[in-house]
DNA sequence: AATGAATGAGGCTTCATTCAT
DNA sequence: AATGAATGAAGCCTCATTCAT
């Protein structure tokens, strides 16, 4: 499955260095009024009048409105939890990390920029993930699961070293995402604070997670 | 301004209670086909269809699409906050709890039962906010602030008797919020899960808020 | 015919009083609307709301939008007419002026309030003619015919004596009305004149037709 | 401004060598269609189903119902206007007359053939002018100003001339316009005459005015 | 690869009118 | 006499998509 997804992501690149200028603007586009607006509420000629591209050059490229957004969608999203599953890199990756909070840390300032720079694909993710069956299966096939996976080996790993209270993994990894998401979302799509410091943020809130979920209480 | 929202509410119920067959069932069936298919790419003649109510009916009650949306949204919303704002509630209500733990006992148990009833409409509300200006402004007004208000209060009460550590409020208050957010998802969304238990979950959750903010570490 | 005529005006003279408060509502507020958005751009519950009564009031009294439209538009259009095809007044009408200038003077005096007063109705009755098979018959019985036949024997009786040149009678009819539509359009529809004198306009009026139609040039 | 609309008028023929099969059935059926039941009461799809197109159709041409009328009845009403302001054409004319009656008569040939060619047209000028502040502005700007403008410097030099009484000037061009109007209207709209005779009709009308205004009575 | 005219289905909304109260 | 909820046809307009060029 690994494979799969490395090959996938390799098609990606090249895909994206065969593109056209105006492939690259109907993307950029698109990219901009689905989040904006919402996909159903952004039309096909909406995006190509902004992109400076005729009505039908976009179906030349995508097939259809839907392919659109799964075209832009899915190499995102997959790209997201890359770095979590690469090839042998795994076992190597966590034998670095003495603590779980050092194993926090490293993630969130991973995929801290990563982010930032893709907030706009994945808000889009997030608003059509319940409509669109294709995205589901591609989430749970290439993000939640591998994702899930990860976190589970991670957490038993701590769990025995004895710095993680012998709660249910589920639990743990719920209150974990949560409080990490709950930052990504504060910092990133709510926030309209001025006076924000991204290292201590991170700082307290991987100290938050740690501490609750110390043994020693 | 909780007088204003008192107000509010109390037009609301007398709003209900004057509401024709057909209106309720047009609003019954909005909120099954929002929730289910989005805002907009639900549309009215497919309310009307399932609602067994003629196309303009709709329009006879809410003047607009948006305005159907908003008449679903914006009374619930307010609904969900209200213990917290209620008058004179208020002072009772944290004299009742000796800790931070007690205190979200019971803020849990008491709204659990309500988003599960109003599910529907919570995500209809999720997924639209972003996209409608007057949703945001009834959100920050009648949501966002009376909650932000009551929770720093709670959270500064005891910070002050020393169960809380010394984080800036919002830090907390958004731990605080994402981890239970965090359940409620899990639990009402994404739970696919048969070996649920509220009470074993509740309880668990709180734990980890009150380890994770506790001043001992 | 005159006869049926007079009938008529006594009956909705009858009618206008048999009017309910409503009733009167109703037509006060449809005049205004259709002289402003027209006929067709104005609907019955933007007449309903306005005049504060329910859309279904307005059914109970006439049976029809257009029904309405020519309640409105009919006894007016034939009021127009009546003073120039009273029973017996006819004859002593024209002995009582010596020129045809007398006549034309009188006639303008005679109705140039009464057109400020229904101008609204006019405008209306223009407005709509074209399209109302109705209104055109109805015109053309009570207006255009008597009025013609009036204008007839007058000029006729003024070319006998010398004072009109010998040109088609329709070729001065046709002179004479436009002239004077010509006055009252500009008075009371294009009119942004601040400094306009009525008397004034009118004799330069009467005299650019009477010097129009003089023999002696 | 001559110059401005000089380009414009340019500008709408060049539209009209641009212009596809269907959109000039498009503008043909709805001339038809406006001026025989107007503008209000005549459906999109109705013109439609007459030019054999599809309803989407007229909108990827003119983006409103509204936009339609315009492009209909602004670039007609500039055009009849065009004669009397084409630069340098001005100053020519009037020396080229050395009575009123002279220029009249001219004027009068000149849009005599043009009127009858753009009668529907002008219908819906006529119909429609007071429900749309955007043709009002555009009858002002292209019609109203230099028409007037040209009459009153005509009038002014045949006053000079002693051709014509010393009266108000405006009071002379409503005589004038408000006479040729009714010329014209009998002729186009209401003519139901068979023997009509367009050369000795205008003759007599010319003949009326210039007597009207002649300054010996 | 790119265009843009054309489509027809369907979207939201308004309308005149009816009818039970 | 008056109401106002309800209707369904029709109105204007937008949409994703196709196809000849």
């Amino acid at each position: 499955m690994e494979q799969k997804l490395a090959d996938k992501i390799k098609k990606i690149n090249e895909e994206h260095l065969k593109m056209t200028d105006k492939q690259s603007r109907i993307i950029e586009v698109a990219i901009e009024e689905f989040s904006q607006n919402g996909f159903a509420s952004t039309s096909t000629s909406q995006i190509a009048k902004k992109a400076g591209v005729a009505e039908g050059t976009i179906f030349k490229h995508y097939k259809n409105k839907k392919n659109l957004l799964l075209s832009i969608v899915t190499p995102t999203m997959t790209k997201l939890v890359a770095p979590f599953v690469m090839d042998g890199f795994d076992t190597v990756f966590d034998q670095e990390y003495k603590t779980f909070g050092d194993f926090l840390r490293a993630i969130l300032k991973n995929r801290f920029e990563f982010m930032k720079d893709n907030l706009s694909i994945l808000k889009i993710f997030m608003q059509e993930i319940s409509f669109h069956p294709e995205l589901q299966e591609s989430y749970k096939e290439y993000i939640a699961q591998p994702l899930f996976k990860r976190l589970e080996d991670t957490i038993t790993h701590f769990q025995e070293k004895g710095e993680i209270k012998e709660l249910p993994v589920h639990t743990v990894i719920r209150f974990t995402v949560s409080t990490v998401m709950g930052l990504l979302f504060s910092r990133h799509i709510v926030s309209t604070d001025a006076s924000w410091d991204d290292k201590s943020e991170i700082e307290m809130t991987v100290n938050l997670i740690v501490n609750g979920l110390s043994p020693e209480s």
